[in-house]
RNA sequence: GCCGGGAUGGUGGAAUAGGCUUACACGGACGCCUCAAAAGCGUCUGCCCGAAAGGGCAUGCGGGUUCGAGUCCCGCUCCCGGCACCA
């Protein structure tokens, strides 16, 4: 073998110099406009910081410890290719990473082996980060954090205190500090809900209602509280059958005071907002769905036990409302509750129980034991009770009775309904199980056999004294009822979401602490800011307290609550040294990634979450009407709504507050796609390691026996991990970045084919000898001219590639480079013209043999910062063309005509073409075609 | 069921604005180099008929619009992801 030949060994040596180069150099420090992190005037930084300014960012890694495979850093790679593409042509580029590090793994280890969770998360880290060195990833390193770092949680718990310090005006619609709302009611301008003068309340009485508007409070809600664990558990981690999916102990609804943060109030921002992103259409609806915003009206019921309201998005349908239902938790069902059942009740109605007080309880003992995915099943028979008692329908005086049912969810809506059987499928249902009237009040068309029918229609059915709504279409009929419920006291045009608030409580130990401690009143008071961070106190035990799995009774401690010299704390907030309780919840892990994007802007700001200044030149607004944010964020689709609705909600309240410039954190999201593998499964279903297995004769064996092959995601329970480091042994890192983005688009999954990653060694392999001779190691580059074809290819791949890196195309880039550098192999000489803008736009994707290339072809600098080529014009046009000329939709000749010739040229010439004419035959053509620059097509 | 995305050679993919289908790569075949192998290099490689010249057929299936459709429209099939009685 040559001795010079660019092999994994040399590509080995290659990078791990060029790391240090780097890192020595602080080559990708980006300068910020003030501050610890800004250039001196006159330094060579200064200048990077006058430039325009890009900010992109990955979705950062919990660093698991299994650590990183394949898949994993493909958003990673491609961010930096595009953001080394954007230094060169003339960005400020910031791109940092950090660590999502608090989790639920570390501390479940914690549990069983005593490790600190600490200890576990910070090697896992420093393991991600010898990673990720090792593939030249283009980091400012000094920007770099994990949510763990008390400096970090400092100011997640200051964030904290400025959405629990604030409250959501809806008039002004947004958020503004606590203080003002309090004045609010002090001086008068906002009465007290009961009436009395805000100086008559007690201070209980009034922190009670002030605590009521905060944006983060406490309150009780219904969680699955499982004593088994000691834990409260999302859905998802509740059976079927309502236990526990780790354990499998029993989970019980039970109401429970929990940390909430009051989204809801942004709900039409949130959901409006989108509008300005640019951001993939598909997690787009899923954020709107998800907010779930639907226009109706609310409309209130009257009872002998005071008037129900109603939600409905069909207030046009309220003369064929013929029961109403509520949820079996609504508040007024125990006040709405017959003595005893009405005369003619139907036996179907009673659910065969002596009383209405006996049915409503068997029916809400039925539907608190279902969990909450029983409850929710589709496609069982409706159920329900008759509460034994009637309503009167507003709109025509109409009596018609009470059920409730579980169908109806007590948080959506009013957690009642009026019931249309005539227009809706599932009222449909429920009548027809119990046998209520069906009034139909839309006309449905012609040979409509269905039952309830949804569609547009003229109204029918629908008259009563000082009301009509005959005739009219449903949008129509809508406006002129929710006008008349108005104007007659009846109800009002009404809103709602499906987005609830966020339950941010968490019984863990790993988590950031909340900077509250209660008085004794037991209401909450603020940590000062000066006394954070809130430091997690070291303990004995990472386990809640568990209890007798059957006992429903019981509360969490979560592990911080045995800590009591920590829990039990004596300080002196303004009034002198008093005792004070802490909050012993943790923040749940979303918390930490809220935010992060501000914070990678400023990191070492001390004084403040972030500088205005700093935030304003990265994330600011850029044009009237931008939200602002971060320029791109990569990341996987399976955070499309949590991780991205929680972000904004933060970013938001922050705006309001006026901390930051911007309004939304992510102007641009990609999500991409997954890279996949193949698993291989044995006769009994059990994967084989996938590296051992052989293809034979079209199908695989492992030792031997043969084994079936489907696509899956890449884990170690499958046998299928591939990890970049075993890649970079192979090949090298800048190999493996070319084959990864050489793949496909971003956005799409794809499987991995270790087999395939020789087609990129080869390539660079290909370049290395372009330009360095394989046996003495020389530059073997020439510096007579470049012959004209390969200059016009040259600027032809130059102009299409810095549209496709523009747009992140890297596969396509790719591609080109190749054609180029095949181009240039087949030459006798290389000329350094084309040498060198080919290795300047191969160094975005392999930056390590691009930097050692430009070193030997007689540069001294990094190349991170030289311009990247630009296309002459002039180069991109042809002297001639060649149009293929279509008969009848066939392509059946070319012809090579002069560039600037016009349409009667091409047509005569594409006429005259021998192979053409032999077609036509002599025939007159009914119609000739001619697209400039594109084709000819002939009719005949 | 609803919402979203997709289907192009043996494989991953390309075709950015309705204009030459299959760029680039993997795999495969043959050849060069070599005592040999590996690596490297070169040529060929959508399918069918044909000795060849050439012809026919091809972007999941069936229709349509158009001089021209992978791309637009209508109707299906299958695959992937998300949601779950939301009034």
């Amino acid at each position: 073998m040559p001795p010079h030949r660019y092999t994994a060994a040399l590509a080995g040596r290659i990078e791990s110099c060029w790391q240090d180069w780097w890192t020595e150099h602080g080559t990708f420090h980006a300068p910020n406009p003030v501050g610890p992190l800004a250039e001196a005037d006159g330094s060579p930084g200064a200048e990077l910081a006058k430039r325009p300014k890009l900010y992109a960012m990955d979705m950062f890694p919990y660093p698991s410890g299994a650590g990183l495979h394949v898949g994993h850093p493909l958003g990673y790679i491609a961010t930096d290719c595009y953001t080394r593409f954007k230094r060169m042509a003339g960005f400020n580029v910031l791109h940092p990473m950090g660590f999502d590090a608090f989790g639920l793994p570390a501390e479940q280890y914690a549990v069983h082996t005593g490790q600190h969770p600490r200890k576990t998360t910070e090697e896992n880290i420093t393991r991600y980060r010898a990673q990720l060195r090792r593939l030249g990833l283009a980091y400012d390193d000094r920007r770099s954090f994990a949510t763990i770092d008390p400096d970090y949680y400092r100011w997640t718990q200051w964030i904290f205190l400025q959405i629990f310090n604030s409250w959501y005006d809806s008039e002004q619609r947004k958020a503004r500090p606590i203080a003002e709302l309090e004045a609010e009611y002090a001086s008068g301008a906002r009465p007290v809900p009961d009436g009395r003068a805000w100086d008559q309340l007690t201070r209980v009485e009034q922190r009670e209602i002030v605590d009521g508007h905060r944006l983060a409070y406490a309150a009780e809600v219904p969680v699955n509280w499982c004593p088994g664990l000691g834990t409260v558990l999302a859905n998802e981690e509740v059976t079927p059958d309502g236990r526990s999916e780790r354990g499998n102990f029993p989970v019980f609804r039970k109401s429970l005071k929990q940390w909430m943060m009051r989204i809801t109030a942004y709900a039409d921002r949130l959901a409006d907002d989108l509008d300005g992103l640019d951001w993939p259409e598909p997690v787009r609806i899923m954020q709107r769905n998800w907010i779930g915003r639907s226009e109706g009206a609310s409309i209130d019921f009257p009872t002998d036990a005071g008037s129900i309201r109603v939600f409905t998005t069909r207030p046009d349908t309220v003369f064929g409302a013929t029961y109403l239902v509520l949820a079996p938790e609504h508040p007024l069902v125990d006040s709405l509750t017959g003595q005893a059942w009405p005369a003619d009740t139907p036996l179907t109605w009673t659910g065969g129980h002596a009383s209405p007080g006996e049915a409503v309880a068997a029916y809400r003992l039925q539907a608190s034991m279902a969990s909450e995915a029983e409850r929710t099943s589709e496609s069982r028979e409706k159920s329900g009770v008759f509460v034994g008692a009637h309503a009167v329908n507003p709109v025509n005086g109409a009596k018609i009775p009470v059920f409730i049912a579980d169908y109806v969810l007590a948080g959506y809506g009013t957690g009642a309904i009026m019931a249309v059987p005539g227009q809706d499928e599932r009222d449909w249902e429920f009548a027809e199980v119990f046998d209520l009237p069906i009034v139909r009040t839309v006309r449905p068309p012609d040979g409509f056999d269905g039952k309830a029918y949804t569609g547009e229609g003229p109204a029918i059915n629908s008259w009563a004294e000082g009301v009509s709504l005959d005739g009219l279409r449903v949008a129509d009929a809508k406006r002129t009822i929710i006008d008349w419920l108005a104007a007659n006291g009846h109800g009002e045009g009404a809103v709602t979401y499906r987005l609830r608030d966020w339950l941010f409580s968490r019984q863990r130990y790993w988590g950031e602490p909340f900077p509250i401690v209660f008085d004794e009143t037991g209401l909450p008071v603020a940590v000062p800011e000066d006394m954070l961070p809130v430091e997690l106190p070291e303990v004995d035990d990472f386990s809640p307290k568990t209890y007798d799995p059957d006992d429903e009774h019981t509360e969490p401690e979560p592990p911080l609550g045995r800590a009591s010299e920590w829990v039990e704390v004596t300080l002196d907030l303004g009034d002198g040294p008093k005792k004070y309780r802490r909050e012993t919840n943790t923040m749940p892990n979303w918390a930490g990634s809220c935010w992060y994007e501000l914070r990678y802007l400023d990191p070492t700001n001390s004084d403040e979450v972030v500088s205005a200044e700093n935030e304003r030149y990265w994330m600011g607004p850029q044009s009237e009407g931008d939200p602002g944010g971060v320029d791109l964020y990569v990341g996987g689709v399976e955070h499309a709504v949590l991780h991205l609705l929680y972000a904004r909600f933060w970013h938001k309240v922050l705006h309001d507050l006026g901390h930051i410039s911007s309004s939304e954190p992510f102007r641009k999201l990609i999500n991409q796609g997954m890279i996949q593998a193949y698993v291989f499964r044995d006769s009994r279903g059990f994967p084989a390691p996938a590296a051992e297995v052989v293809e034979q004769d079209g199908g695989y064996t492992w030792q031997g026996e043969p084994v079936t092959r489907e696509l899956g995601k890449i884990g170690k329970s499958l046998k299928n991990v591939v990890t970049p480091d075993a890649m970079c042994a192979e090949y090298g890192a800048d190999t493996f970045r070319v084959y990864e983005m050489s793949m496909g688009p971003l956005e799409v999954s794809r499987p991995w084919e270790t087999r395939a990653v020789v087609g990129s060694y080869r390539f660079l392999q290909r370049v290395w000898r372009n330009v360095v001779d394989e046996r003495t190691g020389e530059c073997g580059v020439v510096d007579a001219p470049a012959d004209e074809e390969t200059l016009r290819l040259l600027h032809r791949v130059i102009d299409a590639v810095r549209g496709d890196m523009d747009s992140l195309r890297h596969n396509t880039a790719i591609a080109k480079l190749i054609e180029l550098n095949n181009r240039l192999t087949q030459l006798p000489d290389v000329p350094r013209e084309a040498a060198e803008p080919l290795v300047l736009m191969l160094s975005p994707f392999a930056p390590h043999v691009a930097e050692e290339l430009w070193r030997r072809l007689g540069h001294s600098d990094t190349l991170a910062y030289e311009p990247y080529p630009v296309a002459d014009p002039e180069l991109l046009k042809g002297d001639t063309v060649v149009y293929p000329v279509q008969i009848n939709g066939k392509v059946r000749g070319r012809i090579e005509v002069a560039a600037d010739a016009d349409n009667d040229t091409v047509q005569a010439a594409a006429l005259a073409d021998e192979k053409v004419a032999e077609f036509v035959g002599g025939r007159n053509p009914r119609k000739v075609i001619v697209v400039p620059g594109r084709m000819v097509s002939i009719v005949l």
